[in-house]
DNA sequence: TACTAATCTGACCGACCAGTCAGTATACAA
DNA sequence: TTGTATACTGACTGGTCGGTCAGATTAGTA
């Protein structure tokens, strides 16, 4: 009996699809993507090795559904802070500070994601469309902003595409750095040096 | 019979040695670590498996040798361009470019790199200590350059650890996006960006 | 040539694991 | 209760691959 378009079964279909991708975020955290065996991901989630080729195809499909689930809930939580923000110093700001406290809030996610991104991105032909899509997209939420910024004058006429990245890049390894050499390393005098830096590299004058 | 302290052996030993190293970076680079052989490693040497054995200990015994191998060269390369530059604006686009000048000649190396300190510093105990030294060296030689020319007034007072972190980040996702995603990016265009971006976020005034 | 040491080889072994499928359990309708 | 569709299970299979080792080959020496 359909249900806005869904029926019963699609719902409960999705619950677990969810429950397989918690569980399997978790393992391949803790054991990297070669070493998470399908009988760890099963064990984790609490069913049979069998049920996971029920709502998944394979491994793989499994740990790309997992990446492009977490890679959305940054994209929305960084769009929301840009949108938030009145000026392009503060975009960067809560662009910088929102990205390293998701990640603080989900370290199972970091690693998973930067294990795609230092490594089969090096193989790019390797992942969906709607992934890369979903990791440009955040060096193009950036650009946006600053190429606004510009067009109203109010840095100095800086390609908005290079300084996003540049400003995405150093995000990038302020979390590493956090998440993997020194957790102490404080996120608010780390991004505000960040924002310095790059505020006063692209400032008016 | 001795000869500068090292026999006959010991030399020819080491050609083996660099000969193996070689070719794993090429299989390694090619296929990945995991999805890279033993036996793909000894047919691109041209040697039997069982020789690879005699050598180093295990897979990833070779692989951690041929990443140190390029680390070491990179960090001497940059070394020697940071030496030879006289002022600090010089000294940071002479590292930019000569580390994506180098990572142009030696793309093999540069996914073993990548694939490493993207995923396994995710684990950094699996890391030998030397390895790691190398890693970081190549930050603490920006760091020491701009920690001296913050001591001569050259700059304003910033942090030179964090200063020579961000200089090292966006360096690393300009490689990155250089031999990915758009190898006809301008390393002189992108790199002078870059050194523009710094040096007015640190200069004085 | 004969002997020895050093070097090399690749068939083999055992462990591992993604994916399968025949069979079981559950929900629910008739 | 019976029938059936849906959901689930886990023992099993086939293939892979790191690492081994008994024996072959080569280089050096007398």
């Amino acid at each position: 009996m359909p249900w806005q378009g869904r029926t019963k079964q699609d719902v409960l279909s999705e619950v677990r699809c969810a429950e397989i991708l918690d569980a399997a975020r978790g393992v391949f955290a803790r054991k990297g993507y070669q070493a998470a065996t399908m009988d760890d991901i099963a064990a984790a989630t609490g069913v049979g090795k069998g049920t996971l080729y029920l709502y998944y195809r394979s491994k793989r499909d499994i740990y790309l559904a997992a990446l492009e689930r977490g890679l959305r809930a940054v994209c929305d939580i960084t769009a929301a802070a840009l949108d938030t923000a009145p000026t392009l110093e503060e975009k960067i700001r809560a662009f910088v500070l929102t990205k390293v406290q998701f990640f603080d809030d989900h370290r199972d996610f970091y690693r998973i994601y930067h294990a795609e991104f230092g490594n089969v991105v090096a193989h790019p032909s390797c992942l969906p469309p709607s992934v890369k899509q979903l990791y440009l997209g955040q060096v193009q939420q950036l650009e946006h902003a600053i190429e606004a910024a510009r067009d109203e004058g109010r840095i100095r006429p800086v390609d908005p595409g290079k300084a996003a990245f540049a400003i995405f890049e150093i995000t990038r390894g302020l979390i590493a750095r956090r998440l993997l050499a020194d957790p102490s390393l404080s996120a608010e005098a780390e991004g505000a040096f960040i924002v310095d830096l790059i505020w006063k590299g692209i400032a008016n004058r």
